[in-house]
DNA sequence: CGCCAGTTTGATTTCTATCAAGACAAGTGG
DNA sequence: CCACTTGTCTTGATAGAAATCAAACTGGCG
């Protein structure tokens, strides 16, 4: 059985009562929910919108749709035709060589949109997969454009959301380019802490939603490294894990790795 | 004395006369030229306008300046007015840690556009450096936006230059990820090649702009790592190099590498 | 001509990958 | 309920790639 994704083993946000989430249907595509009240607004696409613009914004985005663990949004070569906002759950993106070897390009929460890749090419040029039950509401480029050129502030929320992930990236590239894996792993344990305390939850506390070989192929590092790393930090007082569940006991001297 | 960046030295082709640059004048800024008869119009930003689009994009491109090697067109939080595009020359945009170590995110050619980082924070999270004398087009961000309002055309064509750039860098985030340094360095040779092409250039013999410290930066290693490559490369029979002139002699083998 | 930034090359160290084995937890079916 | 599978994670031993340290070379330029 399916089951939306709620987070239900972090600690909930206040503001994200239990009851604001649908409650699974196996069916893969649903009509659209309103984004006025969405759980996830505020952290959304629509933020930047006037109440006229958010329910011309509603009309675009056609449907939702249920994404098990796993399954792909889209892959690379798929035809471009809609971003995706996550109402709930979380993806992983990830771009692969003809060789095999796959580099995951982003871990990506509520609230976040995906697609943006396949704008230049009019075909995506990453897979977006599942990496737990999740759902995500469905935006018609074609209309999304059109609205863009009636409403600025739309237009203004895409493109600073484009190069925000234009910056995303590059500091990323920081990361592979210049990090040890003890930093690496340090910089995503802080980033994702951030992420979801920005959705409300504990910062310190928090369930991984990814294995240690995605988060490997994130970093730039193989699985057993990350591990490694994993238990240096406990060994040193900073971090404590039970698989998945990771507890940070010294944010800050995690910062200072 | 200044003189515009030319390429004087590379294989020139024949769509650029020598005469379609404008001789070198030591002032920073000087007046717009005409996008219409600008020699990098098919690989610049208006290449999808029409007659009189051209004509009011001509108008809100401000200005034109001249960029001396070394200096910066912007740094990391300057605040963020302009987007520019290369009329002449080349830049590494580059992103620095704290620590002081600096993560070169591309090496840029003309006709390409720099600044789209800050288009989310109204500041810039990057350096854009001049790699020899060059010149830009200046193209005030607040006009570009109003002007995307009003022209489809154009509002696509920004869109699509900004998911091209995730797009790049997604495939960077692949290099630096899962490559060897053999790799990296054959991957960064070819990707070189091939914009030089695109420019009308030789794809097989260039000069480089950039220092082996610089390629080490962009290509998560170190100079002497990026020194070794090249002289395996010539070992093998694949390259030819003499100090920053390179001379690709097999460049399916460097594919293949 | 000599200086200097940039480059090449060699010797050694350090870090991470690789290979291998075992631990653990969750789920399955008998 | 238990044996068993399976996927995931941890840990250890070793190999391999790139960094680091060091020295010498090159070519351009004042």
């Amino acid at each position: 059985m399916f089951n939306e994704a709620t987070f239900a083993d972090d600690i909930a946000p206040a503001s994200v009562p239990a009851s604001a989430h649908v409650s699974g249907k196996a069916a893969s595509s649903r009509p659209a929910q309103q984004c006025g009240s969405c759980s996830m607004r505020s952290a959304c696409m629509p933020q930047a919108l006037n109440a006229q613009e958010l329910s011309r914004f509603d009309s675009i985005v056609s449907a939702t749709r249920l994404i098990k663990r796993g399954d792909a949004i889209y892959r690379a070569n798929d035809p471009f035709q809609s971003i995706y906002a996550i109402r709930a759950g979380s993806f992983k993106t990830v771009v692969m060589h003809r060789d095999g070897r796959e580099q995951v390009t982003g871990f990506h929460l509520a609230g976040e949109v995906l697609g943006l890749d396949g704008v230049c090419t009019e075909s995506h040029s990453s897979d977006a997969i599942a990496i737990e039950d999740s759902s995500v509401c469905i935006i018609p480029y074609a209309l999304l454009e059109s609205m863009c050129a009636e409403s600025k502030s739309l237009q203004q929320q895409v493109l600073r959301m484009m190069s925000g992930e234009i910056v995303r990236e590059s500091s990323l590239m920081m990361l592979l380019g210049t990090m040890s894996a003890e930093q690496r792993v340090a910089a995503f344990l802080l980033n994702l802490s951030s992420r979801m305390k920005a959705r409300g939850y504990s910062a310190a506390e928090f369930n991984l939603r990814m294995t240690r070989e995605e988060m490997g192929n994130f970093l730039g590092m193989k699985l057993e490294t990350v591990s490694r790393m994993f238990s240096k930090f406990q060994r040193e007082g900073l971090l404590q894990t039970h698989g998945k569940r990771i507890r940070i006991v010294n944010l800050d001297a995690l910062g200072r790795v």
